[in-house]
DNA sequence: ACAAAAGTGTTCTCGATACACCCATGC
DNA sequence: GCATGGGTGTATCGAGAACACTTTTGT
């Protein structure tokens, strides 16, 4: 069967960046592409837009099927349209991306995809297609919402100590941070609560574990 | 001639809310649409891509068609993909956004446009598509924008007064502002030079005129 | 005992806010 | 002379940055 049409029109993709953090450092998630273009190469996961879904089932969609990935939050970020961008064709690409919970989801490989699993941000191999400009700009966005909402929050567990939360602001940030500030301003947010216990993490003070008063609920601050 | 795909592909538009301000408020430029659907209703400027042009390239040779305006600048605000945004078919939108200096482009009816003027964005008439929407998502994106860049310069013409300025960021904020304060931060932020002259103005004394030091520079502040 | 991360307050600086009066012009 | 917008300075407040020591655990 084919569909046919009086103007030629693009194929439309989206593709996501998941972030994590893992061994101190952020990563994303990728896949290694099976067939052509770019087969072997690794990239972000993400395909083809059918014909009843919005743009973010999509999204879903794909990292589900090609990641095993499901029920993750995404934000739009950026709509990549350069003629060029594909060699085969003209294809759009609606980027999205998402944070998930440190070392959280075990990735598997799944239709289109011979393999997916986590890279350091750091640590890239060679991107298919302009998906390291995506990528860039996703990593770039990211750094700015830490600092205007609580997008850090996502990369945590259900509950996590104020020092594991620290260490994901210096991560995406790229600095350190004070101590005793960073605990500051944390306690000002009032959107963490103490979950009543400690977790004892080596040769050292056991921490003081916290959870999110409203789980899942992303805020805007300054 | 048709063209003809294995899988069924969306159309893919771009449409352009273009601001400016008009008798200290805030305008948009819209079209009345010749063509089925929504023939006679006003709509943002927009149309399908092209086989071999950039989105903002489309955007852009759009809004000059239907509107006779040229030489914008232009950012990316969102893509709108429901299903259902079109009754016809399944279209997907790569919305933009635009400021342009207050009151200098008149625009003309062009192709597929019965006729095109300024709307005051509080006295909007019942909008084609899901264009309500975008305009609610571009007019909360200037606003964002006017707190940490210099978005708002572009409704400016060449020169300027500090008082003309003030007024372009009460509008779009909506609310008034301190002239002391005001004044005090523009000079902090040395993009503004003065123009050397004045302006006689109605019945009271002339206004000083500053200019851009960097026309077209966007800048980031905060 | 010692190494290693947890936990805790105060001071300072700077940018943002609040606030009131004189000036130059057209009528 | 009076109405209208142009133009100016100072005091206050609050958020962010700088900064050092004690606590608890495992070995």
């Amino acid at each position: 069967m084919t569909f046919c049409y009086d103007y030629a029109r693009p194929a439309v993709t989206t593709d996501i960046a998941v972030f994590t953090i893992q061994d101190q450092r952020l990563a994303v998630l990728l896949i290694q592409r099976g067939g052509e273009p770019f087969a072997g190469h690794w990239a972000l996961p993400g395909g083809f837009v059918e014909a009843d879904e919005t743009l973010e089932a999509c999204a879903l969609r794909e990292l589900a099927e090609e990641t095993g990935i499901q029920g993750v939050w995404l934000e739009q970020l950026y709509t990549f349209g350069n003629p060029e961008r594909d060699p085969r064709d003209r294809v759009i690409s609606v980027a999205y991306f998402a944070l998930v919970p440190m070392a959280s989801l075990n990735p598997r490989a799944g239709s289109d995809a011979q393999d997916a699993r986590w890279f350091f941000i750091d640590d890239l191999p060679e991107l298919a297609f302009d998906h390291r400009d995506i990528l860039d700009l996703a990593q770039h966005r990211l750094r700015a919402k830490l600092d205007y909402s609580t997008v850090a929050f996502s990369f945590m567990n259900e509950t996590f100590t104020l020092g594991e939360l620290q260490t994901v602001y210096e991560i995406v940030r790229g600095e350190t941070l004070d101590k005793r500030n960073f605990r500051k301003f944390v306690k000002s947010l009032n959107l963490v609560e103490d979950a009543g216990a400690t977790r004892r993490n080596g040769t050292h003070k056991p921490a003081r574990l916290y959870r999110l008063i409203q789980p899942g609920h992303l805020h805007y601050i300054r």
